[in-house]
DNA sequence: CCTTGACCTCAAGTTGACTTCAACTTCTAT
DNA sequence: ATAGAAGTTGAAGTCAACTTGAGGTCAAGG
């Protein structure tokens, strides 16, 4: 059997990720890695399955605090199993179910109150404040986060 | 009949967007205003439809680049009609299609492929470059971007 | 031994969609 | 006429998730 261990450009290269980015994961302690002698990184290959879950987490739409928040509940002590990465992704199933739904919604209601050309706020309700689908983008984002109280033009 | 014009304010009120988005909004060309002989914005009632459909564009996942885009197809002679506004928004509906089937892709996979533990991009394809439902977050994102070899773990 | 490509750190830049601030000015109701 | 609410501009700040750059170090093959 070759070398345990990966360095950062064999792992950047295996997941598709950058070096730059898991260098910013390790300092915000999503990774870790050992070092050489001479201060290089060197990963074992359980990172590789650590990673694909971040990607996925991330796909799903969480937060790199969020998925740090996941991973901490990974025992410490122990190698995770499939159980363990099991019990975590399977806490993903509503929140997508979710996503799904208010996407649903607002392809549907789309047809019916864009379709009828009302557009209004009070009618149609298609804003739905703290509709999973509608966190999109980052920064403030005070959009959507109010009930706005009519939107009926002219 | 009462005044036609709308200070700031009262569209913010209205749509639940801040006088300040909605400044920047026109510094970007999304709307416009006339202006008072003291220089306050006013705004005719016709901007309260073009907001909506700004605020719904958003969610359907659009950047306001793209949605300056689709406002400049409307006519710029007349008032937009209601066949004006549904041509555009029957455009989502394939973006909006497409974003719900990754969604699905990824949560069906999620049961086969996380539960069976393999975490494996080459078998189970779970992270599927170019899908939409990728697209969170702002910034340089190459996430996703490239298509990785593999990441099936030790 | 030495070259060359991979790696290191730290600070600063990027992107999108805004917000916040300071320092005024305008409108409206009394 | 005037107080106070609401509006104005321009510049700078915010947030997440990274990337880029400068200036230097490490490691593996020839």
């Amino acid at each position: 059997m070759d070398d345990e261990l990966l360095p950062i450009g064999a792992v950047a290269d295996r997941t598709g990720i950058a070096a730059s980015a898991l260098r910013y994961y390790e300092r915000e302690g999503l990774i870790w890695s050992v070092r050489t002698d001479g201060g290089q990184r060197r990963y074992e290959r359980d990172i590789l399955r650590r990673l694909a879950f971040i990607r996925v987490a991330q796909t799903v739409g969480l937060g790199l605090e969020e998925i740090r928040a996941a991973l901490g509940t990974l025992p410490s002590e122990r190698t995770p199993t499939k159980a363990d990465w099991d019990r975590i992704a399977r806490a993903w199933r509503p929140r997508l179910d979710d996503q799904i739904a208010s996407l649903e919604r607002l392809r549907d209601q789309l047809s019916d109150c864009i379709g009828c050309g009302c557009l209004s706020l009070r009618v149609c309700a298609l804003y739905n404040p703290e509709d999973g689908a509608a966190r999109l983008g980052s920064g403030p984002r005070y959009l959507l986060g109010d009930l706005p109280t009519d939107l009926d033009p002219a």
